[in-house]
DNA sequence: GTCGGACTTGAATGATCGCTCAAGTCCGCG
DNA sequence: CGCGGACTTGAGCGATCATTCAAGTCCGAC
């Protein structure tokens, strides 16, 4: 394993610096430490800390589908189980950090979206290709006829997002599952299957 | 009008500043300025800039219930329109500033949790207060049997800082009314008004 | 009247912030 | 070999950060 070159250890130190900390929070001088790097290298790439995070924002769509979404599609076929498995994707990254890392994303998105505007697109691009992906997965789905299913996919996504800030928030795992539970519902609500019980029960 | 003591005064800037530009990003120089205090008078109240941040998250719950959740107790009697109508609340906050203001717990919750493990548990007493009132209200409603109430009540927050979240990003209110619509739909479906169209057509 | 504690004043602290830049190394190309 | 551009080195910039503190004002209690 050769050692990659600096402009991407420093992406990637900053990547892991912003979700662990958040952006403000995180200092020049830490990014540079973790990747091994001088200042002026870092200044020769990026402009400044901004345009950093700015390449951090562009590189994230290019990510999402070969890191998340390929190995949910390759796994799962029912589309309806796909969404889950996304979830339950964040849910693990909640777990393995003690319910302190989130979603990258939504993280930056209220931090950065007032100080600094020209990140804004960037942002809702993310979002876009995020919610872009359930809503093709649904396309395939059985749901109640007049099913927006954009609105649906900004839907799960709001859920996920909100989800995993109380997550945070409470230390615990509790508040993630109960929202993801009560989705569960509104999908077997979707699909026709009204008797809960019965749904429960034939736990895939 | 006389003037506020002092003590009110950083109180009432620091929530006003930490609301625009989160906590990391705002000085407590800043929080000075605004209040037209001198440092050494912060400094007698509270014995840091995190203590005051504790001391405000601790004052939210107080004032949830007079000035938001109050009006609207008044003003609706119907428990689910009761839900909807603080939904437009905060998308009344988001249309104001241009979707630039959102929660001002959830601001903090994804900024501070992380760096502050302290300030944890008055993060989650805000969202049990919220979720708890909500709750408390769809206690009335007529909705399908095996509702859970509390994990209901959680769905519904974390739809709505999800959908603010989004709304930020996107500078737009556009994914916040789908996020809601969907929501919407939800209820519905919990009422067994299941002809989406008959519901949508006698609007309230 | 005077004493003491609550509160204010505002200069100053060291640390850290994001960032600059002149000098130097390295390597491919002529 | 020698030139030039890409990249690295690392000291150091001014600004701002949260915080401190000695001095001073004010006011109610005795």
């Amino acid at each position: 394993m050769a050692e990659p070159d600096t402009r991407t250890r420093i992406l990637e130190a900053a990547r892991r610096l912003f979700h662990e900390q958040g952006y403000g929070a995180t200092g020049v001088a830490t990014i540079l430490r973790e990747a091994g790097v001088h200042p002026g290298s870092l200044y020769h790439f990026f402009k400044s800390k901004e345009e950093l995070l700015a390449a951090l924002l562009e590189h994230y769509p290019a990510l999402f589908a070969p890191i998340v979404a390929g190995p949910i599609e390759a796994a799962t076929r029912d589309p309806v189980a796909r969404v889950f498995a996304l979830l339950a994707f964040y849910r693990k990254g909640l777990e393995e950090s003690g319910c302190r890392l989130g979603c990258p994303i939504g993280n930056l998105a209220l931090e950065v979206s007032d100080n600094h505007p020209e990140v804004r697109p960037l942002l809702e691009r993310n979002f876009a290709m995020w919610s872009g992906t359930v809503s093709g997965w649904l396309a395939s789905a059985r749901l109640r006829p007049g099913t927006d299913l954009d609105r649906l996919a900004r839907f799960v996504l709001a859920v996920m997002e909100g989800a995993v800030m109380q997550a945070r928030g409470a230390g615990s795992l509790a508040p993630f599952d109960a929202a993801v539970a009560e989705l569960r519902r509104h999908f077997d609500l979707l699909q026709g299957k009204a008797g809960a019980a019965r749904a429960r029960k034939r736990k895939r």
